[in-house]
DNA sequence: GCAAAAGTGTTCGAGCTACACCCATGC
DNA sequence: GCATGGGTGTAGCTCGAACACTTTTGC
């Protein structure tokens, strides 16, 4: 995986200047949860923990990279994933971005000069929880609720509550619920997904009036198995027909 | 107008590494219009135009200025306007932004190395295009409809593009189209704007149906003046009433 | 046979669409 | 008095909201 990644992806000259941060979600039919990793560091000499808390996955640009390349490149370093969906949504440049003295610690033990300025762009990705190799760098990753995130490094927290902002708004307007489950799905767990994120109980009858109507939620002629109730149809999502049929001025809202 | 500019916006030290970038829109009740600026370069020996084209207006940022703070700098000098409606829209970063010849020979002769990777963060805004100062750091500002810019320094026709795409997403969904007109606009005028914008022609009365429901559009006790036919009634924007009764979830469409 | 989730129809009201004529003003 | 845009209502249809019961499977 590592190798066909270097291969695959740009690797030169760093760019210390701008980096990427990727707020990857995860579905578990239960909860929203974002990949995290640990970070860690350890006194040398006297064996106490110096900074132990939790991030975004993030990285400085290479030169040689635009920046959806440099997005894309850290999801795959960290999931083995690619074609997956992920979108910019904003960039961060507040000149005390950094400022608590834990993040320049660390910095400083990597090698970088915490009082540099960096801008960093938000991207947010959506997949299926079940594909993802939890290793980066090393460090440990983990699948976290969001609703259970108080504290991050640098200021993550603020990225990730800008990506919620951004992925509550366009799950309402784009069909892309569907990315946070397999290929196949049942409408219940596409309910949940939009029960979950936006914080809502939707009516079951009502939703699934809703997805007779998209033609390009295409119904197989698969069931579930091994389940312990009336196994339910599987669906998935035709791209084709969405393309074809979606239309471009839907109502508008003053 | 400049002496203000100067003491309400920070200087500083210059960020080579990060630009921002803004699209300024107004609108004339016929076109939309996008606020450019002259680039001219003359050979001091021949006296040979090298360069003559336009651009839209950016600037790098300072490294005590955060990326919000840059935009609304750039836009009050170029217009002498606060408190107007600029949204970030997107981060652009190819590495191959600057590629064109006569880019190159601009940067070099405005002292940059053309060679140096600049990340911009666009920005959009909207203002009543009747209140502009048209002067930009000696270079003449113009207001170009949008339909006739086929061309554009750097990358900003990309990048003009990308904001035409995100103003008719937003104009869709949230309510600002009135930040193109006056305070007190027609019904008239506001409809204009969604028809020139997203290229659609409405029915007025309709149109005005979907108004009289939205409280947040106040009808005051005034009229045109002047005008050679029945005068129209004027309305504002209460953005108060906006706060109170705006549903944060509408419906949402899968 | 029981626990668990799948699947299904109707009624009501709000809002979208389409469509045509009279009104107030300046010149 | 005429040219110009302002201002208004109705009918049909689609879609959203609310609401309860039967079906199929594993155990």
């Amino acid at each position: 995986m590592e190798g066909d990644s270097i291969h695959k992806y740009k690797r030169g000259v760093i760019n210390n200047f701008v980096s990427v941060d990727c707020v990857i979600f995860g579905f578990d039919f239960n909860r929203l949860n974002v990949l995290l990793v640990d970070r860690v560091l350890i006194d040398e000499s006297t064996g106490e923990e110096i900074v132990n808390d939790l991030t975004l996955t993030g990285n400085h640009i290479y030169e040689n990279e635009d920046l959806d390349e440099a997005a894309a490149r850290i999801l795959f370093d960290l999931t083995g994933l690619e074609d997956i969906y992920l979108k910019q949504f904003k960039a961060f440049g507040s000149p005390t971005r950094i400022s608590r003295e834990k993040d320049k610690i660390w910095l400083k033990a990597s090698g970088r000069n915490p009082e540099d300025r960096i801008v960093t762009v938000g991207y947010y990705s959506l997949l299926d929880i079940d594909q993802v190799t939890l290793q980066w760098k090393g460090r440990d990753v983990r699948w976290t609720p969001v609703a259970e995130v108080t504290d991050l490094g640098f200021d993550h927290v603020d990225i990730l509550n800008e990506a919620l902002k951004e992925l509550r708004k366009d799950l309402i307007r784009e069909p892309i619920g569907f990315e946070l489950l397999p290929e196949k799905f049942t409408l219940s767990h596409l309910q949940r997904v939009y029960e979950v994120i936006l914080g809502v109980n939707l009516d079951k009858r009502n939703f699934r009036k809703k997805v007779a109507r998209m033609k390009y939620l295409r119904q197989l002629d698969e069931k579930q198995v091994g389940v312990a109730h009336k196994p339910a149809r599987l669906y998935t999502f035709d791209k084709d027909t969405y393309e074809a049929t979606r239309r471009e001025l839907l109502d508008f809202a003053i």
